[in-house]
RNA sequence: UCCCUGAUAGCUCAGUCGGUAGAGCACUCGGCUGUUAACCGAGUUGUCACAGGUUCGAGUCCUGUUCGGGGAGCCA
């Protein structure tokens, strides 16, 4: 149907330095719009989308006949001149000379109407195709590449924590039991532990890798399975640690208003409220915090920890993300460093995202004398053989250090203004759902 | 695990006081040379989640079960 010549494919990213040109692009309609002698076809890639026009009386009568043929979600090659056209919501469009058609897509499920969460979830490898989904998914890509590239350039090296372990990292959650041969084994929660031995050898590191949680959480917030990115850094003091969070939030926000505009645009985010997201951030200690709650007629007591909604009326106060600092001792983890005039208290802080969106960083410069960190373990009951290397890390040449870890999910929901986490990973594993 | 809420056509939903099941979309056919979730006309579409109970009669009322959604706890 193009004579004969297989031509180069482009992609609808490259179309506007085609202007005037012919070219041959490989896609898939998503929808059609037709008159009796003008068909408007709608028309997407992966790398964006463009409008195919075919007019009747401009093309053979079996191009016309083909265009005529295509459903929803029907695969195809279609050859046309790039036009740039101000009547096209792309600004570009495609005056379609040749179409051929790969497959035809027979009763493809998700329509261009609404559908119900479930339904949309049963059908998440389909419902990856539209274009909101794809938006989402190009702006985590995006936040990746900046996650990868501000670590590469400070100094960093990427260390892959594993992801069987023989227990707990900190002995509260609920793990995934599995069998390692004869051993029990768990999915890990969380790479710390071993992001710490990795700091003692290269200095400044971090992890990005999946992480599991076997608790029955149903809430927007919440995923199974989920990703994040651990740095750990030797010679980094708890003040240092914030500093380096607050650059690198604003270097990840930043270079997805710089990179992903089209995507925010397609997700209607406001993105004024994301132009204001640069270091420093604003910091409020735990004991500001609850004094503020209560203030406002929250019924919270020092030494209970934050809920949702607690979260949310603190990042209210701001319009930047919030570091909460200083935690009591008695509801954070075992390895986090008290204070050094007030042990009741230790050297940590959140990261609360504005507008409601909860934590997304947790972080704490890390206990480095030996005889604390043993105590701890008598303390919370963990000093068996399974954590004998992590004492040596105290032993053999202890140096301050401080890490942190950032969730991705919730960090893509933020940024891309999306009310669940369960749409910023491809395949979420929710509770009660492995499929698909 | 607990609290709230829901399940009716392929999809999204309506269904009054308990009286034999409805709309829009999708799909099929016809019309339309600038459509933007296109529009206009016609047609097709049902195990009312499942099991039991009350009743002359249950989509509707009662009990149980399954599954979904939101939240708590837990956390990122």
């Amino acid at each position: 149907m193009d004579g004969g010549m297989r031509m180069e494919l482009v992609t609808i990213r490259e179309l506007k330095s085609h202007v005037g040109k012919t070219v041959r692009i490989g896609c898939w309609l998503y929808n059609k719009r037709s008159s009796g002698k003008i068909q408007f076809l709608q028309l997407r890639d992966g790398t964006g989308f463009v409008q195919g026009v075919v007019v009747k009386s401009e093309v053979p009568e079996d191009v016309w006949e083909a265009a005529s043929r295509l459903t929803q979600e029907s695969s195809l090659y279609v050859t046309g001149t790039v036009r740039e056209d101000a009547r096209s919501q792309s600004g570009f469009e495609l005056n379609v000379t040749a179409a051929d058609i790969i497959q035809i897509a027979v009763d493809y499920p998700i329509t261009p109407k609404e559908h119900g969460v479930d339904f949309l979830m049963d059908h998440r490898h389909l419902w990856l195709r539209s274009p909101r989904q794809r938006a989402v998914m190009v702006v985590r890509a995006q936040i990746i590449r900046a996650v990868q590239q501000f670590f590469d350039d400070n100094g960093f090296y990427l260390v892959d924590p594993p992801i069987l372990t023989p227990s707990s990292c900190e002995g509260t959650t609920n793990l995934f039991h599995t069998k390692y041969f004869d051993e029990d084994a768990y999915l890990t929660q969380s790479g710390q532990l071993y992001m710490e031995a990795a700091a003692m050898a290269l200095g400044k590191v971090y992890s990005f890798g999946p992480t599991f949680r076997a608790e029955k959480s149903k809430t927007r917030r919440h995923l199974i399975e989920f990703w994040m990115i651990e740095p750990e850094m030797a010679f980094v003091d708890h003040e240092q640690s914030l500093a380096v969070q607050e650059k690198f939030v604003s270097h990840v926000v930043q270079s997805v208003l710089t990179h992903c505009r089209r995507e925010l645009e397609t997700l209607g985010r406001d993105v004024s409220k994301l132009e204001n997201v640069l270091a420093p951030f604003p910091r409020i200690t735990y004991d500001d915090a609850i004094a503020l709650l209560k203030e406002r007629g929250h019924a919270i007591e020092w030494g209970e920890d934050f809920g949702a909604p607690h979260e949310t009326e603190i990042a209210q106060q701001f319009d930047k993300p919030v570091f909460i600092t200083h935690y009591p001792t008695a509801i954070k983890a075992f390895y986090m460093k008290p204070h050094p005039d007030r042990p009741e208290v230790v050297l940590c802080a959140d990261l609360i995202a504005p507008e409601g969106y909860g934590e997304i960083i947790g972080g704490s410069e890390r206990i480095d004398d030996p005889e604390l960190m043993a105590d701890r373990f008598r303390e919370h009951e963990l000093g068996d053989e399974a954590y004998k290397w992590y004492l040596d890390l105290r032993r053999y040449g202890t140096v301050p250090h401080s890490g942190f870890g950032l969730g991705l999910e919730r960090t893509v929901a933020w940024i891309c203004g999306l009310d669940h986490v369960r749409e910023t990973i491809p395949f979420p594993r929710l509770l009660y759902r492995l499929y698909p």
